[in-house]
DNA sequence: GTGAAAGCGCTAACAC
DNA sequence: GTGTTAGCGCTTTCAC
């Protein structure tokens, strides 16, 4: 049962070329080939026989070759900063789930924030003739738009707007977003409220919710303090540390909304072990509307964004481009919501 | 700056090949093969000239064409159930981290616990021609078996430990990790203990662990009752919902055992919202050990397992095999350790 | 160290 | 409907 690295790699010795399939069923290739890729242009008796031969013999076609002739791959790339996070995993669900259907694969690259290491995915994808791609924001290297650009691909920027895309957009404005949400909390009465979003270097989605929420205090004339801002890196120990400084540098603090549902979860935590009360001693706020969001003692008052619609809204307008079709809108708003919960004070009514 | 359809698709019209880079630096298209593949092979001097060329036309190899020529991909096909775990994201970064610094990109499929599914992605990957296959788990549909031995694949099965494997294995023994859990609990004193699994349909890690959970009851004689067992599918409200419903048909339950941190995260709410004290009036244990798990009011016990070390240890096991070395040790057990926190009694000193 | 010829295994295009 | 021919754009021989 168990085979040596002998008998492994290189092409496999057996492989069953289409050929083989061919002379089985009395046919020519490209016989086999269409009844593979256009059953429907094929007489249903011949389709049977080399349906019957490409099962007897476990024919997998080559799809290099394929791929090679026919110029196109059914592959998408995917670039994500993360997978630690679950925003990305129903996004990634909504695109496997439009994608998969339509026998597309998904390629993933992962970048951990780095703008070079997106640049490598890009470059290899675009060697691999995937038929299109999908980014994470709108910030990439120069090289990375420009390579882009000039190759033609399709390609998706996700959870950002953009004034100025590769091609197409699908996802809502980070920075409405923290502005929303500061507004919100100014409306519940609050006017010292701090900001934790994970790091803003190379990450537009960080940065442009924070200038939303600069936005906000400006004109709502809350209290602006540099020490009222931080960034943590996405772990639930980061969130609590953040949150736990932040009090200790501003212990007249009355809110942190921390801009992503695993910091806030650090931050309830943390919150807890301090015997703060939240929200009479001290309110919390976060964003993404995680599952985890609505199960906190109290449940927590966040954003919610369309991760899904975003991930297979990409996935549709990619698939059109790649056949060609018209995409009716190139720049797609999913838009967000606030969810008021009990982690904050009430509005007045 | 937007262009139609029209100019996307087909092969880019504009795109450079091998040969046009060999005219411009003067040599032969080969050298210039040579000079991307094996630069150790080629002159200094034509390796700059060739360089030069590749620069200043933007020339990106069309990896299709050399896969098909050369019979090598480059690429590892990844299966796995869900994205909907941090307990993948980790291993997916240690598969990625290994296999990025060799060049290798990783094609995704994902499952959500449907060996058909599976089996798609497997066939998918086979004819793509990737040069080795990570599976998660070891049940599969007796023809994705077949296959795979059949095709000569590197393949690894991860998160598991098996008897037969198709080829090699990393991971540890969920059947001991529920067990040894279990006994733990024992060990503190506790008597009726409560099992929550994700679903364990088409899930051998899952299963392993309720009947390692089976088998310390029978070992250590304690109270053995079909209502402590439950299944709850991975969300923290689920986990939520299964403690509650197991507290209502158990009320002299004394500890509940969720086999995911997750679905201890909803245990540990909702013992929070019914007022319940962890762990003097019941007591959570969790699985994983994932970084919100030692963050909760109280800490949570639970299983640490192995997830970067498994992933980057199965991509460099593949690799192994891939380059045709000798891989030591084809099944390696990373282990697992149980955590004592807070969140259950501690064991009598 | 470099090149010429011969494919890799399919499918597009065009005939019949 | 089906077959023939000619590539797709590289890399593998095997010379030199």
């Amino acid at each position: 049962m168990k085979r040596g690295a002998a008998t492994r790699g290189r092409r496999g010795h057996g492989a069953v070329l289409i050929e083989d399939v061919a002379r089985l069923a009395g046919v020519s290739a490209i016989t086999v080939s269409r009844t593979l890729n256009k059953p429907q242009v094929v007489a249903l008796s011949t389709r049977k026989a080399v349906q019957a031969a490409v099962d007897r013999l476990g024919y997998i076609p080559n799809r290099l070759a394929g791929n090679l002739a026919s110029t196109q791959t059914r592959t998408v790339g995917l670039v994500i900063p993360s997978l630690f996070s679950n925003i990305f995993a129903d996004s990634v669900r909504g695109m496997t789930d439009v994608l998969g259907r339509e026998g597309y694969e998904l390629l993933l690259g992962v970048t951990d924030d780095s703008l070079d290491t997106e640049m490598k995915h890009v470059v290899s994808f675009l060697g691999q003739r995937v038929d299109g791609i999908i980014l994470t924001g709108g910030l990439h290297q120069k090289r990375t738009r420009q390579l882009l650009l000039k190759s033609g691909m399709p390609v998706v920027e996700t959870n950002v707007m953009l004034s100025n895309p590769i091609d197409m957009v699908v996802g809502y404005s980070n920075e409405e977003a923290g502005y929303a949400m500061t507004r919100h909390l100014a409306g519940c009465g609050y006017r010292r409220i701090g900001l934790v979003t994970t790091p803003t270097q190379n990450n537009d989605r960080a940065l442009a919710r924070r200038t939303g929420y600069l936005r906000a205090l400006r004109e709502f004339r809350l209290v602006q303090r540099d020490s009222l801002f931080a960034e943590a890196t996405l772990t639930v120990a980061h969130g609590a540390r953040a949150f736990r400084e932040m009090l200790s540098s501003n212990p007249d603090v009355e809110v942190v909304f921390l801009a992503h549902d695993m910091l806030a979860a650090g931050a309830m935590f943390e919150a807890g072990r301090r015997g703060l009360r939240v929200p009479e001693d001290i309110g919390v706020a976060g964003f993404d509307d995680l599952d985890i969001a609505q199960e906190f003692v109290p449940p927590l008052t966040t954003v919610r964004t369309q991760r899904y619609a975003i991930g297979s809204t990409a996935a549709r307008m990619l698939l059109q481009r790649i056949r060609g079709e018209v995409v009716p809108c190139t720049a797609v708003d999913m838009g967000f919501e606030i969810v008021q919960r009990d982690s904050t004070r009430r509005p007045p009514v």
